[in-house]
DNA sequence: TAAATAGTTTGATTTTGATCAATTACATAT
DNA sequence: ATATGTAATTGATCAAAATCAAACTATTTA
């Protein structure tokens, strides 16, 4: 059983606005809570697909892992963040990437099948949930450009402001070995961009602290 | 109007499978054909959003234009392939994508904001599109994971095969700069990948047509 | 506190692919 | 058939990032 706090939760989360009592009160029922520890796999590359997930709190990475066993990270998922409902309209679809906790995390679950059932009366929510996919393709093809006609250091330079928000300051959440696979650029390489950064003078950093010194400048490197 | 020919075509489209009859009469309704020449533009990224498009006959390429003014194609679209229905659920959205007629080529546009409103009623065509939509999802990881942890030669050797399907020949259907671009590689760079698969033996090339010789061999270089 | 471990940085070298430049092949039109 | 322009190939060089190896730092753990 999910707690009041967790169901307030999920109520404030966009997917789940227009859907009526009855039909989120399914959704609870549905619903199971995920504690994970620090690295605990929620699940792996090539399972059968089942559930959907939301992080509560804390942070879960997508991953693929290739044949020769390095890992690159696809994203990495924030509290409010959904991630596999993409997967809940295939039949016999397996998860596509792994998913791990990369610190103390709690998820909820919700049940695919069940919630596809509920969509079926439902097109209000089944629209959002378009809309929502579609904002997932946007930034999926983003992603493709940046990969493709862009640079390390564009890449590195985009995380940041977008990490920033409009801060000055902020902190890494994760270790930079994980922000290097996640911009597809080894640690090293990544270690090196930073110092670039800091050489001109657009950002400092002190172990996770970042500060944005130039902000125009750190926005000229994320363009071209 | 659209002929009857078309209807037929339309028809047959998984995601018009489910519609009714009226709804599917008022997607003729709102249907236009274009007649595109050889590399006449249908619209250009930045634009707003008001068709979504089908290809009847012919190629176009979706691609995007960086600052420096040099393009990357995303996708080569084949007859019977929709295109742009993804931003039908969003508000205010531009397309992300340029889309060009790579030769001469029919396309069939529809009305989004008709589209949509008429999905309203039909929540089984939701849930198709909505399969569609997970199934392009799954396609740019994939994608995401080729460029990542995957070299050029991996990815000309996998399209390949994919084109190839089962046959043993088969002709390249674009120049082979466009599929260097969509493979994101240089033309140059194509050119030297293929040589080392023809001296490898795994294939051979004569102009567009290719031959897979040795097809256990290229899927070897697909692979890792 | 010291030892062990994981994370990060730095340097040297290699690899991959991009870029520049020139040539060759091919297609279309006059 | 020849000329023109486009597409494709080839060679030489360059740049970005990967890899290998080592050093260094921070964080746990004993």
């Amino acid at each position: 059983m999910i707690s009041p706090l967790h169901k307030a939760f999920i109520k404030n989360i966009h997917l789940f606005n227009e859907l009526a009592d009855n039909q989120l009160g399914q959704v609870y029922d549905h619903a199971r809570i995920c504690n994970l520890s620090k690295e605990q796999p929620l699940f792996a590359q090539g399972e059968n697909v089942e559930k959907f997930y939301m992080v509560y709190s804390g942070l879960v990475k997508l991953f693929r892992v290739s044949a020769d066993g390095q890992e690159k990270v696809i994203e990495i998922v924030t509290p409010g963040q959904t991630f596999g409902e993409a997967l809940m309209f295939l039949d016999h679809a397996e998860y596509p990437v792994s998913a791990t906790a990369l610190n103390e995390a709690e998820v909820i679950a919700f049940d695919s099948r069940q919630f596809v059932k509920m969509l079926d009366g439902s097109s209000e929510t089944c629209l959002l949930l378009l809309g929502a996919m579609s904002q997932r393709i946007r930034g999926l093809v983003q992603e493709i450009d940046n990969l493709s006609v862009q640079n390390g250091r564009h890449r590195l330079s985009s995380y940041l402001l977008d990490l920033a928000g409009d801060r000055s300051c902020f902190k890494l959440p994760v270790p930079k070995a994980v922000l290097a696979s996640r911009l597809s650029i080894q640690p090293e390489t990544f270690s090196r961009i930073i110092k670039q950064l800091k050489t001109a003078s657009a950002i400092n950093i002190d172990g996770s602290n970042v500060e944005i010194v130039d902000r125009d400048q750190l926005e000229e490197y994320a363009m071209i």
